[in-house]
This record gives C-alpha cells, structure tokens and sequence, in this order.
DNA sequence: AATGAATGAGCTTTCATTCAT
DNA sequence: AATGAATGAAAGCTCATTCAT
C-alpha cells in the first residue's frame, strides 16, 4: 500500500531492453502517475494523454487497463483501501491500556507517511475531487472511515471506563484527537502555510499530543 | 462578518417589491448561483449555462458581467474576503484575559455560520478547487488566514506571558484550537459521516472545549 | 462625397448643448464611423457596438438607422455610387483629342482623392470584403465600373481612329492605364511599401504617365 | 516555383494507391481544403468544421495538425512563401541585357499560374485579410516582396546604364510592369469583370508588353 | 499487446439583434 | 427617439474514447 507512488516510472524508459516490465506492473504505474497528476492540477485538469506520457505508455494502453477515466480516480481509491484501516481497527480492538502509548505509536506512523507523502495523497485526491465524485467519497467513507471509527470509538470508551481518561463523548475525541494533524496539513497542502521553524511536524506533533492528553486526562480531585 | 455572502436583496431601499431587479442585483445572483452550483458539484462540472439557468439569465448575461467563468470563481472569492478577517483580527488584538471567553464568543459565531452553511462555503470552494485554480488558495491564504493567524498567535503569547494558559508553541496551539472543528466540518460535508444524535455541533463543541482548555491549563504545582 | 469620412464626430459630442444635431446626420456619422473601422479592421472583426461608440451613439441607435450590420456595408457602397461615375463618363464622352491633357487632369484628382484618403475608402473595403460579401463587389461593379468603363475605351477608340495614339485593344489599355497606380496603392495600403523618397505619388505619376503616353504614341515611320 | 500549392499527392514513394492517406497528407490536404474556402468566401466566414469536411477528415483532426484557426492562414502563407521569392530574385540578379527576353518568359510564368489559379490564391487571400490578419501581410512583405523588390529594380538600373532602356525611376517602373496584370487579376476575380472576346489573357499580355516595352524605349535621337 | 490518428460531443465565449424602459 | 441589458445562435477549441494498424 505505501508503494503507490514509489516507483511512477524511474526515469529511463528504455533501460530494460530485454527484461519486459512484470505485466502486471503497468496498471499500477499508470495508476501512480494518474494519482500525482490528480493531485498536483486536478482531476478535470489532468488530461488522459498527460497520464499515459507520466507513465511511459501510450493513451491507448491506459485504455487497455482501465475502461474510462472516472475508473482511474475509482481504482485509485481501491487500491488504497488495502489492509492499513483493518490494522488498525485490529490494533484498536486488541487494546486496554491508557490511550497514550497506541496514540503516540500511531502518530510516529502517521508522521513517517506525512513525510513520505505518499498514502496521504488518496485522502486529499478525495477532499480535492469529493464534489464531482461523490462516490469515492461514499466508497471511502464507507470502508475506511466508518471502519476505524468505531474501533477508536470503542477503544476510547474502554479507557474511560478504566478511568484512564476522563469522560466524554468519545465520538468527538475523535475529531479532537485527528483534528489538528488534519488541518496542519491542509494548510500546508493548500495554503502553503508552513510554520517558518524547520521541523514542523515535529512541534506540531509535540504540541498537539502535549494539549490533547492533558485535555482528556481524568479530573484530579481536590 | 455577516456580509460575506449575504442575500443580495437586502436593505432593498425603494420598495418596488416585484420589478427591480435588473443591473443592480445581477451579479450577486450570479455569484450566488455559482458558490451553490460549484460547491454542489465542483467548478469543472458546472456549466456557465446551469448558473446563468440557477441565476435565471441568459448564458450571455452571465459574460456581461464576469469576463469570464474563472472570473466568477475568483470574485466569489473576493466577495468573502470582506471585514471578517479585519474584525477578527481586531477583536485578538484588542484582547487581553483568559482565552476561553472570546474563544468561546468566536465558537459560537461559527456555530451559527455553519448552521447556515452561508459563509463556510468559500472555504470550501477553495479547499475542492486549490490543485486546479492555485491563485485562489493563494489569494485566500493572503488576505484572511495570513491576516487573522498572527494576531491569533500573539493573543496566545499574552494569554502565556500572563499565566492563564500553559507555555506551548502558540502556532500550534491554533491548530489545536481549530482542527477539530475543522475536521468536523469535512467529515460530515464530504464523506456525510454525522453523528447519529441530532445536535452534533452542540456535543462538538461542548467536547471541544472541555478538551481545549483542560489541555492548556496551566500546570498545577504538586 | 467626398465627405465621405469628413466629420466622423468632431471631438466633442456634447458641445452643442442645443443645437440638435440635424436629424439626417446621424446615419451619415454612423457610416463614416463603420466605414473608418471596415478599413481598419475589417468587417468581420468590427463589432456593432463599436462603430455605435465611434459615432456616439448607443448601440440600439444604430438599429434605428440600419436593419441588420450587413446593411451598413451596403448602405456604405450605396452613398458612394455617386455622381463620380456619372462625371467622369461624361467627361470621357465629351473629350475628342488626344487623351494626355484628358488623363493628366484626372491624374490630378485621383492624386488629390489618395492623399485625402477619402473617397478611395469604399474601393478598398470592396476588395477586401469580396469573398464574403459578393453582392457589394456585383453592385459596385455593375454601377461604377461598368458605367465608367465603356466610356473610357469609346474615348481610346477615337483617338486612335484620329490617330493621336497607335492601334491597341482599347479594353485592355484601360489596365494599363490604370493599372499601376492601382498596385501602387495596394503595395502601400496593405504591405506598407511605400518608396524611400518622400515624394511618392509625384514619382509615381510622372513615372507612369511617361511610360504610358511613350507606349501608345503612334508609331513613327523609319 | 511550382511547389507553392503543388499537389500533396505527388511523390507517393510506396504505391498504396488507396490506403496511405494518414498522417503525411493530411496538413496538406487540410491547407489545400482551407485555401479553396478562405479565397471563396472569406476566413471569417469559413468554419473549421466546413475546412474539415472539406478535407475529409474530422473538426478535431484540424486541431491534430494546426492548433488554431489563425494557424491555418499563416501555415498557408508560409506554404507559399517556397523558393519562388528566391528564384525569380536570383534571375533577376544573373540577367544583364535588354528586359524583354527576361520580362517576357516571366509573363509566360505568370500566365500559365493565372490559367492554373493555384499559386496566385495566396496574394488574392493576403488582399483579402489584410486588414484582419495584418500579420500575414507583414510577413508576405517582408518575405516575398521585399526580397524580389531589390532584385527588380536592380536589373532595370543596370538595364539603364547599359542604355537598353530610357532613364526612368526604376521603383516605379516595377508598378508600371505589374500594375496592369495586377489589376487585371483584380477585375475578374472581384468584380467579375472579364472582356468578352476569349482569350482575354492574351490580349492582356499583348497590349500590355507592346505598351510597355514601347514606353520604356530610348529616346531616339532626331 | 500496443499505438496514436481520428472522432465528435460538449463546453466556453462572442456578438448581432431585440425590446422593456 | 434612444438606450443598453438581455438573449441565444453560432463558432472555436478540448479531450475522453475508439479503432485501424
């Protein structure tokens, strides 16, 4: 799943004279091209050919993998479907303890894709394009956010009711404790605000789990 | 605040309740009929002709006052630029106690606005469209996020020069103030994941805060 | 008709607060207006509301005067179907001797009418406007040159048959005669050729007139 | 001097006679159909689509070759602009004796263009949008005439110098030698102006040579 | 399997013409 | 008589898709 936009064609097209690319190679290829371009100008922007040209094939070829263009942006988002929600919904559900130790996991995971820049893209592909395709941003939600969600739900529910953290409606944590990353992004991603300090992420991460984990823990009496 | 995209036909000043019209309110039409139509389905799937139809013109009368359709999605634009940054930016500066209050003053204007779904829709717009029209992020990002952040962030240094929160890196602190908020807003617009009890924006908020403020607390002493 | 593009409008338009115009010049101010911008920029190119703002009117006001854009063109070849043609076949009708004293006056008016850029306005808008408007090219044809041509080859006929010039197909002495100061006109008008000496039309006069009565000059006998 | 509108058929290395087609006939099958619709009813009037038909392919195919409407009437004139400038200025050039030789198999060239219609459509076209295409007319200038211009009068100077010719200006003189063809051509494909008798190009030749020929001769001595 | 020339529906934009005021 | 806002047909151009090679 991380590799979907690791290898678009590495450079030279022809150095493999003999060793025909693994067949199988091409759809995914054409597919990371496709998902750089979406992302970079936008769907309606991005012509079919430049798709092709991004993955050294020919127009045509893209036709031979794929039946139209809507399902490029489609398989786009199936393939990023693959195994990350159910991880982590498993993770989720296998876990009792304080929040804290599988939050911090789960952000230096989320920190090292940030940096890599690469499964992020679908999500924001489904943010940019959510409008004229409604139905990646069904598909999307309906298989990797309403799967999680509940498992952190959940996972959140048993902690308040260890008494590890405090109550509160356990939905909205969620967006608490995903708001902030998400809108860091945005505004670097849209805007092109980025705090003037190199390591952003770094601060915002610190800054960000410092503020939450203090904000949920449970009321110290008198 | 209010005005950034108010009806047109307001502060009508000489009744004439059903002629009028012409020359004076056409362009707002227009323009309301075109945020409605590309946050419904995005800016390439909307055809100038279905919001001259919206806006009840001609085509052709959409082009006597836009010169063209990337003109409609810029003016939009600039029409949503007006006092709110200033008046936000004014009341950060001119306040000095405990944040809670007038972030708590401020939740409750957004409160209304996404009530209405009136104002949040240029931002929208802008998050759908920024790959395929960067000028308008650009613009956006100048004129009202660039604006409002520092006096943001320097009513955060005084709240912690004066001890009523806790010292955190104060840029980052507004992501922390607004992500969830902002997130809550994407997950129940693009993938349509609301909560299933009715008054979501009262729990959001409500969690929200708790969370934000136990969260920048000062520290105790033992 | 020579005013053809006198008085387009003077400068100030509204500098007879009460002298209404005389009602009968507007139609003249709107054709001076489209036959200046025709030549400019062609017909094609030149929008109706244009030619109403260079005559300072509204466009409607056009409307009033003239059905259709394509009646400006017509009305334009129509005014200059004047008196010319008649004069100048009288004048040929009329004339017996030998045609140098004859040609040399109308060399002087055609030189007048060149440097006056004024009555030679219609002839060129025909030649470029041909193609797509054929019937103005028939009209003019049939009501100038037609009229003008039999006159001017009866007078080439008498004099050689009075033996002032040597026995040439009139018809085709008439291209001669007019021929190159035809090409010099086009040479000029749409290449921009035009010689280094300031003098043109002199050289050119006297040029071609010197060629022209030296070429039909009857033959002298050894 | 032939290959200006030459035939885009010719030269077919390999038989095929009735496959083939694709790809290197096309432009100029495009120009060829384009060239015939803007001399018969102006550019403006000619739609892409009709220069299509014309051509037997596809509006979009016009696209595959020129991308623009204004792109077809310059490939046209930078078609024509072939070695014709350069070979007649290089005749031009060699020759040092009396004219009429030279002038004479000229006029044979440019008879037998005038019963072929073919490379004449150009100029005739360039008249036509001058006004609208005024950078055809620069470029034609520039190119063609401009570049044969010299050349001409060059050969008329020496031509007087080595007294075969009477001291006239020679600038002028290349008026007097086109002009008449000129603006015979002009007559019959604007005004439909044709002499009755037949061979009327003949006669055009005739009458005209006779006169100039004559008209540029020493002067004798008594 | 692969190509890329060709297609044509669909969109933006222009502007002659109309008509309410 | 005069205006200029409004109309909508028409045309240029794009690009997803097809298909002969």
């Amino acid at each position: 799943m991380t590799d979907a936009i690791q290898n678009p064609n590495d450079a030279d097209p022809k150095a493999a004279p003999k060793f025909r690319r693994r067949k199988d190679a091409r759809p995914d290829e054409i597919l990371d091209a496709a998902l750089r371009l979406f992302v970079e100008q936008g769907f309606a922007k991005t012509r079919v050919e430049d798709i092709a040209t991004r993955a050294g094939v020919s127009k045509g070829a893209v036709y031979l993998y794929f039946p139209s263009k809507d399902a490029l942006i489609e398989a786009l988002v199936d393939r990023a479907l693959g195994g990350m929600a159910d991880e982590i919904g498993a993770a989720m559900r296998a876990y009792n303890g304080h929040p804290r130790p599988l939050l911090e996991r789960f952000a230096g995971v989320v920190r090292h894709h940030l940096e890599q820049n690469d499964v992020i893209a679908v999500p924001k592909l489904i943010i940019h394009e959510a409008p004229s395709q409604p139905q990646l941003a069904r598909i999307y939600g309906e298989r990797v956010i309403n799967k999680v969600m509940p498992d952190v739900i959940a996972m959140f529910s048993r902690a308040m009711d260890a008494g590890h953290i405090r109550r509160l409606d356990p939905e909205m944590l969620v967006r608490s404790m995903l708001g902030p990353v998400f809108l860091h992004i945005i505004l670097s991603d849209i805007f092109g605000i980025v705090p003037e300090r190199g390591l952003s992420l770094d601060l915002l991460f610190e800054t960000h789990l410092s503020v939450f984990f203090a904000g949920i823990e449970p009321v110290k009496e008198a």
